[in-house]
DNA sequence: ACTGCGATTATGTATATACATATTGAGATG
DNA sequence: CATCTCAATATGTATATACATAATCGCAGT
């Protein structure tokens, strides 16, 4: 995966060596004090300038590296990349915890539960090749009075069979599935739509009116394991995503 | 930053000692044969299973450690992290690499220009302190011959005296920043919204359709550079992010 | 000039070793 | 019985060393 990462740094404290060098030379690189397409000294010179092994040296420039803040060319030395495509963090959490982080009280209700033998459509959401079971859910929450978010689900009983004895009156479908199901691949997709006649009657607003739509099929060790549409009104939901490439 | 980050993990050639590890324990967590909470072999073990020696195994599970897999305690072991919330990547990409992605012909268009004193508008948008001059532009990115995009930006002149003396008719600010300005945080908004009569005019839809609207504020060294407000038409635009704790 | 080869060089990976540090658990003490 | 202390233990960090590997440079030979 090509991508640029993190490096945490810790602040305060009497700094390891190793943090020493990972936030100085990537103060030195942010800072534009060390240009792009620029080479930074060699691992024995820094060995020279911080007094330590190259050891130490390397393994915080394998980091950097591994960040995304410098590229190694053996034979070359390092060199501090030129900025790519922005990669930024989007942390998706339970809407539970979104509800209850806006001082709401959140509720909960399922709205309908089929079992069935997968459509082609339920495949192509799933990214299924062959049919099988799938637990189709809809279901909606709360925060105070106001619908927040529809939520309309399939999860492949092939890869969770438990799901076909469970109602999901009590517990929604995600943080159910997050308790038993490891999983190793999510992709998000994420739009607007204007509310069709049932968006607006679920979310109680008006046909046309905007909404924001967030798509997420997950695997568990290559296999399909659920995919869930969110649709949240407009005014209702922001998502934020950080990028920070050092200091946490 | 308490993040669940992403593990390269090189697949084919001859794996080096690190990698296979690295790849073997995150399986072993991923296709949940170590559960959650459960504590997983100590270095000295590893170290055995391995053959190898411990500061080998140690490295890899600090890079495990670091990507949230797995959580260290001294003197008790490593234990399997519990799920948190879902950190997914997303990458935003410069527009005209979007549109030719699709493969259609790219074009640029700056409409406005203004340098001024910062209203307090500005100062919020940018969260800027004290007063001072910015340059507020609007653009639009074609895919073809429809509206692809509209760009509404401030610039802090504060922090990028340079782009003063920039008329930004050739080139687009967004690349201009990038090729300039080493960033080093980046927030993004993300909402959808109805067309005002504006974003209608700008982008050739209907007022009130729905749109997706992507905010991104940037600072560099603690200063803010830029804000940038990009607004896409519901059916030109979807967001694609994705999460992959292990495999890239 | 052009080609090929070998020496040089910087990084990549692994080892053995050493000591620091946080935490636990057992035994000593009040 | 509570608490205090200390030794044991697993991880954290750093070192010196060794050899592998890839890329580059310069030189020799055609």
């Amino acid at each position: 995966m090509s991508m640029i990462g993190t490096i945490d740094v810790d602040v305060g404290e009497p700094l390891s060596l190793h943090q020493r060098i990972l936030s100085d030379i990537s103060e030195r690189i942010l800072s534009g004090a060390w240009a792009p397409g620029q080479r930074i000294p060699f691992e024995h010179e820094l060995t020279a300038e911080y007094n330590c092994s190259r050891m130490t040296v390397n393994k915080a420039l394998s980091q950097l590296a591994k960040a995304g803040l410098i590229e190694r060319r053996r034979r070359s030395g390092s060199f501090v990349r030129r900025p790519q495509s922005q990669a930024a963090v989007l942390e998706i959490h339970d809407i539970r915890i979104e509800v209850e982080a806006l001082g709401l009280p959140y509720r909960y209700e399922r709205v309908a539960r089929h079992r069935r033998r997968s459509s082609a459509e339920d495949r192509a959401l799933l990214e299924l090749a062959a049919a099988g079971p799938v637990l189709a859910l809809e279901c909606r929450h709360f925060a105070g009075k106001r619908p927040f978010a529809r939520e309309q689900r399939l999860i492949n009983l092939a890869a969770v069979a438990e799901a076909a004895d469970e109602e999901f009156h009590a517990i929604a479908p995600g943080p159910w599935l997050i308790a038993r199901v490891p999983w190793s691949a999510a992709e998000h997709r994420i739009r607007a739509v204007a509310a069709d006649r049932h968006i607006a009657a679920a979310l109680d607003i008006a046909v046309g009116a905007p909404c924001l739509v967030v798509e997420r099929r997950t695997w568990s060790a290559e296999h399909p394991v659920t995919h869930v549409r969110f649709t949240y009104a407009a005014e209702s939901h922001t998502l934020v995503a950080r990028f920070t490439p050092s200091q946490g």
